[in-house]
DNA sequence: GTATATGCAAAGGTTTTGCACAGCC
DNA sequence: GGCTGTGCAAAACCTTTGCATATAC
């Protein structure tokens, strides 16, 4: 299990901070880990219970809402619903304004929405972090045109 | 009414197709149009039934179903749910493959959702058509690494 | 022992579907 | 008149919530 020493750090950090680490919580954690791309709550519920039946499905959403909340998870809303996958890291994304050149640095993981979107779309498994975004910053948006 | 000359166009385009165009098809269609970003189809139910009391739900779900097949509708998912909104053109976004160069050119429109996500998760208002966005073709994604 | 997490059951909201009737062409 | 679209009602889903019980710490 390539992913074992990293739910390790991640039940670690659920005790730090207060948490317990419960046999659902293990179960849901690892399926999540287990899971090569993104999965549904729904669909993470079924699979749990396959593996430890009896693990209700409000278990699934609450630990999936508090995992989000840590920062362990993410989710997008995809063509079928929400779908969570691990918060990962590598790169970034530059969001260029057009028009006062301010430039917001995004984590990869955090444009990984964007690019699954133009892949479920398109087929096209984009990489962001190639070429900068241009665009307008917030703060231009609400400026007068000139 | 700015868009009248629009919905006329696709009353027409809907009767050539062999639909027919029904009061409730037209009070669907105003209100999308009206709508200026985005609306979900719950809460275009509710709008379209404060005009013309009676309109069913499941009329609406189907006539935005309709709408999004014929292309005159696009449908995104947001952190809200399904919403949906006027397929508009303007400028192309350029896909390149980075491995073997291949260009997919993609209407504008077909872009929206991306750039929707993309202001909506980051507030950034993106314009997909002024950098290029880097990846793997379908083809190159199959292809093995080397 | 105590605070937190779980299971259960019920409710909430959105969307889909089957069928008879209505109404557009 | 015939075929498509609509309303209605029910069902299917997914997700959330309140409360009593179980359990990790």
């Amino acid at each position: 299990m390539a992913f074992e020493p990293k739910t390790e750090t991640i039940t670690k950090m659920l005790r730090q901070r207060g948490f317990r680490v419960t046999p659902q919580r293990r179960a849901i954690l690892a399926e999540v880990m287990r899971a090569d791309d993104h999965i549904s709550a729904a669909g993470l519920a079924t699979r749990v219970n396959d593996r430890i039946p009896g693990v209700n499905p409000s278990t699934v959403y609450r630990t999936l809402a508090l995992l989000d909340d840590l920062g362990v998870l993410t989710h997008a809303h995809s063509e079928e619903g929400v779908e969570y996958h691990r918060a990962e890291e590598s790169g970034h994304v530059h969001l260029i304004c057009a028009r006062c050149g301010a430039e917001e640095s995004l984590e990869r993981s955090a444009a990984r929405p964007i690019e699954r979107l133009i892949h479920r779309r398109h087929g096209f498994a984009a990489d962001l972090t190639h070429f900068a975004i241009s665009g307008l910053c917030p703060r231009c948006q609400s400026r007068p045109p000139n």
